[in-house]
DNA sequence: AATATTGGGCACCGCCACTATCCAATCAGG
DNA sequence: CCTGATTGGATAGTGGCGGTGCCCAATATT
């Protein structure tokens, strides 16, 4: 198929793809000719996923095209991509490194292993340096019921990965890692919902 | 104190503070002359809040005025101060209404009642069908799982409302609903990083 | 009185995700 | 084979966002 119907097919417009192709999110086409070239299936699956990460996965041109690396790279192993993954991810800056201390002490509390330079690590104390700034510093019992929940789902997350072909699994991470984060924000918005008319309406 | 202070005590730019005091983010402080205007300690901590919001939280300038606005108002009961709080935040925008019935069915397993026009059922049904759109449909075993980890999140966040003051509570849900999400995320990564590790890695 | 600072307003900047236009090459229809 | 439409590729432009710079008259300080 051409750029055309490729555009068509996805419903994303021509001008788009090409920026995307410019922007190395998408693979070239096949050349046939000075001007022409063909796509197929693959470039089809591609874009819809491109368009999931930048939409709603909410990922920058730039950080779709990193992770998109990650996934490209053929040997890339599991513990390697989600990493990548998480590198990727819009993180904080290397703007005044915040304290580590509380973060730290949750982890350890859970015992927990990860990187010492874990981005995740950087932005849950920036996080809590957050709340901290707005007048509402989180206690220790309420973070460590957030980090019972998030390691079950965690937990889960990596049991579920496949483990027939590298490829897959690799593919399997990242989109779980970057599209399952909207779904548990919305998950926690209904379940404050559900609870807060339990609570603040009888039911409403 | 004047502007200059405000802007050194809290480290944000005298610009960028004028920026917030005409998007409305900040209140004016008290005039004292045609050059002069007084600001206090609310001012501070406000910018903190806005700050906050504003860089960690995620928020939009638009959506912090919309989310401010509701902590402002005084007679704000707390279940309405949480809709607004969802209301405003970055939601998914009324192109295309995404197929609700699956995150209906999400809700309908666990028992929770949310009002029809929910944005964050709009905003679950729309990750859902990113999930989709990238090839990785989530399992109603999986969405069973995060509902019941954000569940127990959620319940927990709606009990820890303070109940001694309206205002306080209303900041309280509105500060805990936008900043304790990068919080979440945060933890999610963490232990996807620990299980990771221990399954893929040894302990690395 | 001389100097420095302030509040307020307006214009401007850099970044980002597109989007529009142009061009030569090429394909399809007649 | 000729003609007109379409394509790939490149370049420039757009609109929105979150600030930022600059200027001015009025005021405080010295």
């Amino acid at each position: 198929m051409q750029i055309s119907e490729l555009a068509r097919r996805t419903g994303v417009p021509v001008a788009t793809v090409k920026y995307y192709l410019r922007e190395g999110l998408l693979p070239a086409g096949e050349l046939t000719g000075a001007t022409r070239a063909r796509y197929d299936e693959t470039h089809v699956e591609r874009l819809r996923l491109v368009r999931a990460l930048l939409g709603p996965g909410g990922l920058s041109v730039a950080t779709a095209r990193t992770v998109l690396a990650a996934v490209d790279a053929p040997g890339t192993a599991v513990h390697e991509a989600l990493g990548a993954a998480h590198r990727a991810l819009p993180g904080v800056g290397p703007g005044d490194p915040p304290d580590l201390d509380r973060a730290h002490a949750v982890l350890d509390r859970r015992g927990w292993r990860v990187a010492a330079d874990s981005p995740a690590l950087r932005a849950l104390a920036a996080a809590l340096a957050a709340l901290d700034a707005a007048g509402q510093p989180p206690g220790d019992d309420l973070l460590d019921r957030y980090a019972e929940a998030a390691g079950r789902i965690g937990e889960q997350d990596v049991a579920d990965v496949p483990t027939g072909s590298l490829q897959e699994a690799v593919r399997f991470v990242v989109v779980h890692t970057v599209l399952l984060e909207p779904v548990l924000l919305a998950l926690r918005r209904l379940a404050q919902e559900d609870a807060s008319g339990r609570r603040f309406c009888g039911g409403c």
